[in-house]
RNA sequence: GGGGGCGUAGCCCAAUUGGCAGAGGCAGGGCGCUUAAACCGCCUCCAGUGAGGGUUCGAGUCCCUCCGCCCCUACCA
């Protein structure tokens, strides 16, 4: 495509001056209003994808829209740089993952760069880099110190053909080993946790308070889990001193209690289970304990629908409302990690326990009537109880009352809240990852790594094949340490930390990283925080937001952050995935389109204008044989743009006329209607706006009768203003062909609309008959009920159609419509 | 199984939030420019809104039922 201009060397020219004369590095003390803008912290994994294209083109138009409006933009960059495909590539060149990793980050800001988009790099951070480390442990240590981290048994995935950890990315859907293709085991590792459940009743309540997709804060509600139920004891039938201790969100249901069961984990279960069952029952408990969550779940594709595996334990418990001995069954259906490990099971109430009753012939009792010709089994739903004793004729919800009462005074019961979150498993039997700063010594314990040692590095000669645990384990020169407390030997923990925890706080180390000695100061934070806007990819929709909204709380409440909002994200903004025939574009699926050549025709503003162009910013592009020449589409516009700006064959009136004057309204609109979609995130239909001002502007300018010079001069201004944000370079190159003398485009102030321009002086009204348009009025914007009918009966048009018939009825909607029923 | 989203022209998408279905772009067609083509400029064809029902003077928009596609989640008692 031929181009009207060099795009590579104005893009390039820009791109320069933007770093060198650091627009963009921005002050913590600037008295301008503050506005903090961030991108999802980015792995390093090259070169950008149109992913990030999208995510910094969007990220990049807030900063500059922004800033034009007169804030003071926070836009940091900086790499979520630990992480697994770094170990992998690394073992599998025999290098060093640090190698690896920076060249990736080297790649990538180079990306960002040839975008066009603008940081303050002076701010970067990076997870591996020794100073951030530093801060990662101290956070650590801090949290330990607070008692919200704590060591405990967990399972991991162990394969024991590479005769190692795997992340949970590396067991395949099959529960083999992405590598070597074995079976991959569960085996139990002390590892340790932070306290997230502390926070669960506030990170719940506190969604509600925030800026965010409504699907994101159902998917944290869901994730967190809150349900309320009780707590009560089912007595052993051979022993009522002794109990089985269950949690149910039903307790009205509890006459049709027609069995209990346990979880394959749980503690009595030993206890419950009699010589004539123990086989079944181990075997259970084997299968159960050696399966992966994958097996378990793979027998079905439902959940409701999965076999029900269990055993009888040969033992009974008394269901409390009816005294009657009910078996008590083993089955993995039911989790060891939730609630009490342990249910009452109601078949009819319940779709699992139906599921599980019709599977070992099991009795259903119903306690709730079903609607009238309800069909299938369980029925979950509300209704009038039956066979339910003191329970009869009552509703769900004062049925779930008066038995929680009787379960607290006949069977121990209490009030309970459940969450379905689990603390937070930090530790992972990974090289590249900030290591846990804690020394295990014979005589003292766990000691805590002493500040002033910190951080606790990696050496960088570790082998990181096959050893059995974490490749530092090994290191004996790593391993071996002075106990900080009594200086005997001792040993260095060797695992690292879930790389969540880099990406908990890197958003307030970039609001301070100037700061010596400490991880930020807090009141240099506390001028930015909340960010204001937030933009990445719905897959972080759960962990990292929640992770690192928990941080921050926890931040808080421990001292290192005073003062601070206790909510990270005050508005969030999730974009739509790129997808190629379908699939997601995705570097591990091998289906990426890379940007560079678009680059050489349309340039990083083309490029960016597609972005915003395609569709709503939230929806998923389909990148489909179109795509190239909707992206040629968004150059040309460009080019057009260009060649009016160089007045090619435009001609000119002198006195301004009702033409001059038209234009001059159409671009007023055009100001209100592209902030408007700049504010909603509608960019699609700002950059449209855009097309049909610029059809305008060069047809009007382009016609016989030509422009009035200075209103010309003020539209072609004014768009490239509105312009600016959207396609930076090229319109920041014409802003100095036509401003030489003047300041830089980036740094004029956002257009502002006239009103009286912007109103319309007429307006077409539809006149209905019968609800068919027969006629259209010019009327008044201001015109009231009474003129309209007025101007509406007066028309030719319909008193022709009325023929003196009497309208039954008139709606009148000024000054948009009238509607005449007759 | 649960939760959420989306179906408008050949394609990507708009539609003042219940008021004339079409703003913008892509593709197609025509004309002009050109020795010719590309580029460029102008003009133009194209749907009654996935299906059915309801509410309403009026439904793409609100409410039911169904169909199709996508995303998230998964036995949490």
């Amino acid at each position: 495509m031929a181009r009207p201009f060099d795009v590579q060397s104005v893009e390039s020219k820009w791109q320069a001056r933007w770093l060198d004369d650091g627009s963009y590095e921005i002050e913590n003390d600037d008295p301008r209003e503050r506005f903090y803008a961030l991108c999802m912290y980015p792995y390093p994994s090259g070169t950008a994808h149109q992913g990030h294209i999208r995510n910094y083109t969007f990220g990049d138009l807030v900063v500059r829209y922004q800033t034009m409006r007169g804030k003071a933009v926070l836009s940091p960059f900086g790499f979520d740089s630990f992480g697994l495909p770094a170990e992998n590539a690394a073992i599998k060149a025999g290098s060093h993952p640090r190698l690896f990793t920076d060249a990736r980050m080297k790649e990538l800001k180079s990306s960002v760069r040839r975008l066009g988009a603008v940081y303050d790099w002076r701010r970067e951070v990076f997870s591996h880099d020794p100073q951030y480390m530093k801060y990662s442990q101290t956070i650590f240590l801090a949290l330990f110190k607070a008692g919200l981290a704590y060591r405990a048994e967990a399972p991991v995935n162990w394969c024991p053909g590479c005769a190692t950890v795997l992340a949970n990315e590396q067991v395949l859907t099959d529960g083999t080993c992405e590598r070597s293709g074995d079976l991959v085991e569960r085996k139990n590792l002390e590892q340790w946790f932070f306290k997230i459940t502390d926070y669960a009743d506030e990170l719940l309540r506190d969604i509600d308070t925030l800026d965010w997709p409504e699907r994101v804060k159902t998917m944290q509600r869901n994730w967190i889990g809150r349900s309320e139920g009780v707590e009560f004891d089912l007595p052993l039938a051979n022993d009522p001193s002794k109990a089985l201790r269950v949690f149910t969100t039903r307790p009205d249901t509890g006459y049709g209690v027609t069995y209990a069961v346990v979880a394959p984990e749980h503690p009595l279960l030993d206890q419950l289970t009699t010589e004539d069952e123990r086989p079944s029952v181990t075997a259970l408990v084997q299968r159960a304990k050696s399966a992966s969550e994958v097996e378990r779940t793979a027998s079905s594709d439902s959940g409701a629908g999965l076999e029900k595996r269990g055993a009888f334990t040969g033992s009974f418990v008394l269901n409390p409302f009816t005294n009657e001995q009910v078996p008590v069954y083993v089955a993995d259906y039911v989790l060891g990690t939730y609630g009490t490990g342990a249910i009452m099971a109601v078949p009819a109430e319940d779709e699992r326990d139906y599921a599980f009753a019709m599977v070992h012939g099991l009795p259903v009792v119903r306690t709730v009537e079903p609607p009238e010709g309800f069909e299938g089994g369980a029925f979950s739903g509300d209704g009038p109880h039956i066979n339910s004793g003191f329970l009869n004729g009552l509703q769900t919800k004062e049925a779930k009352t008066l038995a929680s009462d009787y379960l607290a005074t006949h069977a121990r019961g209490i009030k309970k809240v459940n969450f379905r979150l689990r603390d937070w498993l930090v530790s992972r039997q990974r090289f590249w990852g900030c290591p846990i700063p804690i020394v295990y010594c014979d005589d003292c314990g766990i000691v805590p790594v002493p500040l002033d040692d910190l951080p606790v590095l990696a050496p960088d000669d570790v082998t990181m094949d096959k050893s059995g645990q974490s490749p530092l384990a090994t290191h004996e020169g790593f391993r071996n340490v002075a106990c900080p407390k009594c200086a005997k030997p001792a040993r260095r923990e060797a695992d690292t930390m879930d790389t969540f925890t880099d990406s908990s706080w890197y958003f307030l180390r970039y609001a301070d990283p100037f700061t010596p000695g400490q991880p930020f100061d807090a009141a240099q934070v506390a001028k930015w925080m909340p960010v204001d806007q937030y933009i990445g990819g719905i897959e972080h929709a759960i962990l990292h937001l929640l992770y690192a909204r928990f941080y921050l709380k926890a931040l808080i409440d421990i001292g290192l952050a005073p003062g601070l909002p206790r909510e990270p994200f005050r508005r969030l903004f999730t974009q739509g995935m790129i997808r190629l025939e379908g699939a997601k574009m995705s570097k591990s699926k091998g289906n990426l389109i890379a940007p560079e050549k678009y680059y050489e025709t349309v340039g990083a503003d083309g490029l960016r204008l597609f972005h915003l162009f395609v569709g709503p910013p939230a929806d998923d592009v389909d990148w489909t044989e179109q795509t190239e020449d909707v992206i040629e589409g968004c150059g040309r516009f460009l080019d057009r743009l260009y060649r009016l700006t160089q007045y090619d064959e435009v001609n000119f009136h002198d006195q301004e006329d009702d033409s001059d004057f038209a234009v001059r309204q159409a671009l007023h609109r055009t100001i209100v209607k592209v902030t408007d979609d700049i504010e909603g995130w509608r960019y699609n239909t700002s950059v449209a706006a855009m097309m049909e001002l610029l059809n305008t502007v060069s047809k009007w300018a382009r016609s016989e009768h030509g422009a009035q010079r200075a209103v010309l001069d003020e539209v072609l201004d004014v768009m490239l203003r509105l312009l600016a944000p959207m396609a930076p370079h090229i319109t920041a190159e014409l802003w100095e062909q036509r401003h030489p003398q003047g300041s830089s485009l980036h740094r004029q102030s956002w257009p502002e609309a006239d009103p009286a321009l912007v109103k319309h002086e007429m307006i077409t009204m539809v006149v209905q008959v019968n609800g068919k348009v027969r006629a259209r009025v010019e009327v008044s914007p201001d015109i009231n009920e009474e003129q309209a009918e007025l101007a509406a009966l007066a028309d030719e048009e319909i008193v022709k159609v009325l023929a003196g018939s009497k309208p039954q009825r008139l709606v009148v909607r000024p000054p948009r419509l009238v509607n005449i029923i007759i």
